[in-house]
Order: C-alpha cells, then sequence, then structure tokens
DNA sequence: AGCACGCCGACT
DNA sequence: GTCGGCGTGCTC
C-alpha cells in the first residue's frame, strides 16, 4: 500500500503530496485523515494522510516507508480534508497550512533532536559516558548545553551514534492520580498492625476508614484530610488503598455570572425568525439566514431555541462569537441551557485546555461547541446549525495565512451537511445585507426590543463647539453631567474610548515633531506606567526624550488621550467615583476581563473606562449612561470600511445602555457630527445607512459592489519594493480580463513597518474566473526569483481591511 | 523550510 | 593543511 502525505514543510516546492510505503504492520489500521511520520530528505517530519492507494508514479525503489503512525483514529475527517483543499485554493495558502489551522496548536509538531546510541560498549570518552550515564536517547540539547557537541559529531562520522528527530506533542492528556481506598475491614486490620508512633498515618487511616471503598483523586484527598502527601505515599504501601492515572478534562473556569432568567414567551417576530430556521432545518437546506436584530431585541434567544430544535433531532451545533472571552455571560447562558454538552474554545484557554474542548467535540461528547473563528473546524460530523453572531466583525477574518472567512467556512460546510447557518448582527455587514436584498441570504428582522424598553436616547455632542466655548477637557459639559446625575443616583456609567489612533503620542510644542518608531512610519504610544514610548507594530520601546529630537525645544510632552489618561481626568472631574478601566495593559493577565467585569457588574464600580473590548455583550442592569469621548477616530482611517465600521462601533456602544428596567442614555462625542455615520447610529437607523453607504460603496467601485483582493510587498529596500510592486502590478495587468479595476503600486496606508517598507495592489472586479490561477502563477514567481531578494509578498483575498 | 553538499578565504 | 562561511539544490 502507498499512502499520500502533506508534509509539515511549509514552502513552495514541498507543497503537493508525496508517496510513502506504508509498512505491513501498520496497514490493517492507517486511514485518511491521519498522522504520520516520515523521514523526508535528511530528516524526519510529521505528516498528513491524504490519500491511500496501491500504485506509486514513481518507482517503488525512489520510495520511502512511513516510520511511525500517529494516530489510530484520523484526526481529520474526509470533509474536513477536502474542505481544506478547497480552503488552500481559495485563499492562496500551503495546504499544509490549511491543515494545522483545523486543529488546536497543541496538536501542531514540535520537533527536537535527539541522539540515539545503539551500542554504550562503544564509547570511550569518558566525560561522554557520564554524560550519557547509560541512557540511549538523549535530547542534543542536553549534549549542546553540556558543551559535548565536537564529540557527538566525532562519534556520528564513526558510525557509532546516530541523531533521529523526535517529534512531540505540545500537550497531551492530562492525568490525574486516582486513589482508590480499601475497604472497611482491611483498613481496620492494617490500622491494628501500625506503629503505634505513625500518628499521622492513623490519622489518614481514620479518615479513610469513614471513607472505606470510595474512590477519589489524590489532590482532593489530601485537601480533605490535611495530610501530606509523603504519608499518604506510605499508606498506599501498606495496602490501604491502589492508585491509577486516570485521564481527565482541564475544566476551564466560567466566571460565576447572575443567571439570566429564560423568557417563557418569544416575541413574535422572534418566533417567526425561530421557524423560518427550524423549517429550514427541518427542510435539510442549506440555508443562509441573516437575522438582523437591533440591540436588545433577543438574537441570542433565537439561537439557543433553534439549537435546541437542531438538538433534539440529534445533530450539532457551532456558535461562533466575536472574541468568547469578551462575552462571558454569552458563555454562561450557553451553559446554563445545555450544561454539558457544551464546549467553548476561545483564546483565553491554555493550549491544553483547547486540546480537551477539541477532544471532546471529537469523541462526540458534547453536541454545540461555542467558540471564536476557528472553532468553525469543530470536529463534528453531523452538523445542524451553524451560526456566526456579530456577523459584522472583522475578527472572523484571520489576518495570516490561511487568510481564511469564518462566514465562507461555515457556508461551506453547511452545503456538505445540508443545514441552515445563521449570521446575526444589528449591524450587519454591507456584503451580508446586500445578499440579503438579493436573496442570496434570508432576511430575518427583529426590530422591537424583547422586553420592550425604549432605545436609549442619544445626544450627538459637537466638541468643536465644545473647544469653542473654552472646554478643552475630553469630557464635553453635557457628558460631564450625565456622569454627576449617574453618580449621585448610584447608577452606573461605561466610558468608551475608540483606541485606534487615539493613543497618547509625544508631541512637540514648538516645532510640532511626533515622536515617531525608528523602524515604522508611525508615531509611538505613552506608557505612563512605566514613563515609555512604545511602538504597536514591531514593539521597538525608548525612553521619553525631555528634549526635541529636532529642535532640541524642551517643550515636549505626550499628547492625546489613551485610557490612562482619561482615567486621570475622570480623577480630577469626580474625584469620589470607582473606575476600573479595561484596556490591553489591565487585561493581559489571564482571567482579568472576566474579574473586572464582574466586580463591574456587582457594583464595585461606578465608570467602567475601557476600549473596544467593551463594546461587545456587556449586559448589565445598572447601566444607565454610555459616554463614547470620540467617535470620529475611526472615521479618518484610510479604509473602505471607515464608515461602516464607526457606525456599527457607535451602534453596539449605544446598545449598552438601558438593555433591563433603567432607561439608558447616550452621549457621542465627535468632531464631525453632521458625518451620516454617526448621525444616522442615534436611532440605529440601519437601513438608512445602508443605503448612503451603498452608494458611496458604487461610486468608488468597493464591495459588495466589487471584490477586493490585495496583493502586498514589503522590502528592507524602497527603490526594490517599489520596483518588484510595480512589477508584480504590470504582471496581474496583462492576465487579468479587461473589466478588473487593478489600482497600483501605491505606498501602502502605513508605509513602513519593522524597517521593511510597504507598497500594495488592488485587484478589484465583479467576475474575473482567472484570479486564483493568476494569482498562483505571480507566487509562483515570487517564490522561484523575487523571494532571494529579500522581498515579501503577500495575497489576501477579501481583506478585513486594505492598510 | 531545513539540511547537505561543495567551493573559497582565514587561521593554527 | 583544516575550519567554517553561505550559495545551490533537493526533499516521496
Amino acid at each position: 500500500m502507498i499512502a499520500e502525505v502533506i508534509v509539515d514543510v511549509s514552502a513552495y516546492p514541498i507543497d503537493r503530496p508525496f508517496d510513502y510505503l506504508v509498512p505491513a504492520s501498520i496497514t490493517a489500521v492507517i486511514e485518511v485523515g491521519s498522522r504520520v511520520k516520515v523521514p523526508f530528505g535528511p530528516r524526519k517530519v510529521l505528516g498528513y494522510i491524504i490519500g491511500l492507494k496501491e500504485e506509486s508514479e514513481l518507482d517503488r525503489s525512489k520510495l520511502k516507508p512511513i516510520d511511525e503512525l500517529i494516530d489510530l483514529e484520523p484526526v481529520i475527517s474526509t470533509e474536513l480534508l477536502n474542505l481544506s483543499k478547497w480552503l488552500a485554493t481559495h485563499t492562496l495558502a500551503y495546504e499544509i497550512d490549511a491543515l494545522q489551522v483545523m486543529l488546536p496548536a497543541a496538536m501542531r509538531a514540535k520537533y527536537e533532536k535527539v541522539i540515539v546510541v545503539d551500542e554504550l560498549e562503544q564509547i570511550e570518552d569518558e566525560a561522554f559516558k557520564r554524560f550519557l550515564a547509560g541512557r540511549k536517547r538523549i535530547p542534543l540539547k542536553e549534549a549542546e548545553a553540556s558543551g559535548l557537541l565536537t564529540t557527538v559529531k566525532d562519534y556520528v562520522k564513526q558510525g557509532i551514534i546516530t541523531v533521529d528527530t523526535a517529534i512531540r506533542q505540545q500537550t497531551a492528556v492530562k492525568k490525574v492520580r486516582m486513589i482508590q481506598i480499601a475497604d472497611k475491614e482491611t483498613l481496620e486490620t492494617l490500622l491494628a498492625s501500625i506503629q503505634q508512633n505513625a500518628k499521622k498515618q492513623m490519622e489518614l487511616m481514620n479518615w479513610m476508614i469513614e471513607h472505606a471503598g470510595e474512590t477519589i483523586s489524590a489532590k482532593q484527598l489530601m485537601e480533605q484530610s490535611g495530610i501530606q502527601a509523603a504519608i499518604l505515599k506510605a499508606v498506599i504501601e501498606k495496602g490501604a488503598a491502589t492508585e491509577e492515572l486516570a485521564e481527565v478534562y482541564r475544566e476551564p473556569e466560567l466566571p460565576q455570572l447572575k443567571d439570566t432568567a429564560i423568557p417563557v414567551r418569544l416575541t413574535e417576530e422572534q418566533a417567526v425568525a425561530l421557524a423560518r430556521i427550524t423549517d429550514s432545518f427541518d427542510k435539510r437546506k442549506p440555508e443562509t439566514f441573516l437575522l438582523h436584530g437591533i440591540t436588545g431585541s433577543g438574537k441570542t434567544e433565537v439561537y439557543l431555541r433553534a439549537i435546541k430544535h437542531v438538538l433534539d433531532q440529534g445533530k450539532e451545533a457551532i456558535v461562533l462569537v466575536p472574541e468568547i472571552s469578551l462575552t462571558p455571560q454569552m458563555t454562561a447562558r450557553f451553559k446554563e441551557r445545555f450544561g454539558p454538552l457544551v464546549a467553548v474554545m476561545h483564546s483565553g484557554l491554555s493550549s491544553g485546555e483547547k486540546f480537551d474542548e477539541w477532544r471532546k467535540i471529537q469523541r462526540g461528547e458534547v453536541k454545540v461547541v461555542v467558540g471564536a473563528r476557528s472553532a468553525i473546524f469543530a470536529p463534528f460530523e453531523n452538523i445542524g446549525l451553524i451560526i456566526l453572531d456579530e456577523e459584522h466583525e472583522s475578527t472572523y477574518k484571520q489576518e495570516d495565512t490561511p487568510r481564511y472567512h469564518a462566514r465562507d467556512v461555515a457556508i461551506k460546510r453547511s452545503e456538505y451537511y445540508n443545514c441552515p447557518v445563521i449570521l446575526g448582527s444589528a449591524t450587519p455587514s454591507l456584503e451580508s445585507y446586500a445578499r440579503a436584498s438579493k436573496g442570496v441570504y434570508s432576511l430575518l428582522t427583529l426590530s422591537k426590543r424583547a422586553k420592550d424598553q425604549e432605545l436609549p436616547a442619544v445626544t450627538v455632542v459637537d466638541m468643536r463647539e465644545e473647544l469653542r466655548n473654552g472646554n478643552r477637557s475630553m469630557f464635553s459639559l453635557p457628558l460631564a453631567d450625565a456622569v454627576r446625575i449617574r453618580l449621585e443616583k448610584g447608577e452606573q456609567t461605561v466610558l468608551f474610548l475608540n483606541k485606534r489612533g487615539f493613543s497618547s503620542f509625544v508631541l512637540c510644542r514648538d516645532c510640532g515633531t511626533v515622536v515617531e518608531c525608528p523602524n515604522c512610519d508611525i508615531s509611538l504610544t505613552y506608557h505612563r506606567a512605566n514613563e515609555r514610548l512604545k511602538c504597536h507594530y514591531c514593539g521597538h520601546e525608548e525612553r521619553v526624550p525631555l528634549q526635541c529630537p529636532q529642535c532640541e525645544s524642551e517643550h515636549i510632552r505626550f499628547f492625546g488621550t489613551g485610557t490612562q489618561k482619561a482615567q486621570e481626568e475622570i480623577a480630577k472631574l469626580f474625584p469620589e467615583a470607582r473606575v476600573i478601566r479595561m484596556d490591553v495593559d489591565t487585561t493581559r493577565q489571564k482571567g482579568a476581563h472576566e474579574r473586572l467585569l464582574r466586580q463591574f457588574s456587582e457594583g464595585q464600580a461606578d465608570i467602567l473606562l475601557g476600549t473596544q473590548m467593551i463594546a461587545k455583550g456587556l449586559d448589565f442592569p445598572n447601566i444607565t449612561l454610555v459616554g463614547v469621548l470620540a467617535a470620529d477616530t475611526t472615521l479618518h482611517l484610510a479604509d473602505f470600511r471607515a464608515a461602516e465600521k464607526t457606525f456599527q462601533l457607535m451602534t453596539q456602544v449605544s446598545g449598552r445602555a438601558g438593555r433591563h428596567d433603567l432607561a439608558g442614555e447616550v452621549f457621542i462625542q465627535t468632531y464631525t457630527p453632521e458625518h451620516y455615520a454617526i448621525e444616522l447610529s442615534k436611532a440605529q437607523h440601519y437601513e438608512p445607512f445602508y443605503q448612503l453607504e451603498m452608494a458611496a460603496r458604487r461610486q468608488y467601485g468597493y464591495p459588495p459592489y466589487f471584490y477586493v483582493t490585495l496583493v502586498q510587498f514589503t522590502h528592507e529596500d524602497l527603490l526594490k519594493v517599489a520596483d518588484y510592486a510595480e512589477k508584480g502590478t504590470r504582471f496581474l495587468k496583462e492576465h487579468l480580463s479587461q473589466h478588473t479595476v487593478i489600482i497600483g503600486p501605491t505606498a501602502s496606508a502605513i508605509s513602513r513597518v519593522n524597517n521593511r517598507y510597504r507598497y500594495q495592489c488592488l485587484i478589484k472586479y465583479k467576475k474575473e474566473p482567472k484570479l486564483t490561477e493568476t494569482l498562483q502563477q505571480l507566487i509562483k514567481i515570487y517564490r522561484t526569483d523575487w523571494i532571494k531578494s529579500g522581498l515579501i509578498m503577500t495575497v489576501d483575498v477579501e481583506p478585513a481591511s486594505i492598510f
């Protein structure tokens, strides 16, 4: 038998199957989708079996045998295998990358070189003998650390030892010591025979008698009995208990949140939406629904009931949320409703925890997965429903290879399983809404809030006016007053600061110089905590200068408003207010996010101040005021989605206020109050916004009227990058059809990152059958030729942004 | 991507 | 003479 294997090497000439002989010993168990260890050139690598056959085009003598079968059961189903193939073609990625992205990181191979000593007797070098200490397989690293590399080399040359590659899985199954306590009689006999001075052992025995016959983990036993490990060991040796290692799942800690009551009745709109979805499911149609529901309209309840329906029919469901750790409340609701049938996958889990959740899915122990983007590859084999909540979120697009969009993968999988997909959002992406308008997706609308609450009253504050009136702080008078009222009433406020482009930077007030990163064309961000300037793109760090590097003036100081600055202003304006700040700095620690949110939900603070991360999912009854400190920062990004992003953000943020009994109020501070994205977000007027934005997109030829693909070139040398960008663009122009618009080459919006200059070329097309083929040709030229000069070229089909 | 092979300069 | 620099080419 011969196996076709995709090997774990991301390189252009390797991106195809290689044939291997299947040793007779494993022919009975080998399956497509299992991983193997194979010799590849002079080393060993991990590979995925994508096919089995009897004959190879190559001569059998050229084939090497598989070294080892790693999985007895396939880790990739045939459905996912085909999907990976599609993914690789569609996103122009290597097949190996498309395969790896489907598995938890813990299953990716880690390679380690190992010294193998066959005949210990042949070793004469004394120092090396001592180092080996009788061992036959030792990591090469250890020899290196002991300075024995030359000795190893000599022995390898003499053929006495060899160097092999060991493939190590990052995390394996977690095991726990389980103690089975003996029966009462045995224990009592033992107790009688124990030495009188072994007080502790007697104590433990007595405890065990009370728990005779039970099985308990060693850790729990020690906690409950208050006995040390050494004592336990002694007692086990005497025969009072037996122990064995048992597989366990790491139980990720779930935040304790207040129970959200299950509403007895659905609103009419909810009921209609649910019926449409379950009907589609019953008819086994791969139908994609766009569930457009304003904030607070109860989309989640529709999801939950649709899932219930699917589970009752013995099928499985995948639920994607933008970044699950951001919405602990959402997770909690799923756990409440479906209990142990739910697996949770999010970035806050350790790689071991993710692996465990993955295994639960694969073994069919759970029926629902709630997770971030990569959960779309959950190894279910009987999917009945796929949900993307907040479908407009750009986090569904992976930023590095394979650059896939979870929405596309979801639809692809639904076609295989003949099941519905729900795309849910209060502010759908223009692409999705346009498709729904054209009937490609089925539109479901929830236009009323579930509990019949009013939408919050939104006030747009013109900050130019404030400035004219002499208010130079970041709080307008109306917002400051509103905060003060909340403090008096004991209600809570959420203050939102648009992070991007709004961090503090250092500016010379004499010559206007802004301190920039020496490696990137971007201003450095001021960090108060350690009085340093940092680059968010390359990580460069330096001290805050005391003099302007340009004019040597001493009037150089930080400017602008990060969350730290905002916190200081709050402290000045409202000294009595208790503030929780949530940004990258305060949430870096594991679990910090949940902790801060819990504190806020328990009323331990009056004001929650944060960035992007607080825009979603927050749902606390006592929040009656939301303030957006500067709405226009996302508006001026050099991206065709800038207005859409702003509208979405404003709507999401406003939706945080007054979701329960108390009425909500929202203040949006801006320097461009007349912009339609801001104006229309006030009353969540999605439809008019959609119309206006579509007109703009049509005029400039952007999605959804055109598809966009971005080709980016980076190089240390400005002249070279311009040159290659020109060559690449010319190639595309020559090979793509006449109707396709090619813009560029142009310098990217951030023209230098990490000392590399960036150029790009934008391809806009309605229908371009030759696109994939042409891009593949371009990539081939790049891989075989241009790459040698130090150029890096990337292709992003339908990018999330075009910086 | 790694890794070996191979062909040139620098140093014991 | 040998060590080691990295250009070139291959991996079933």
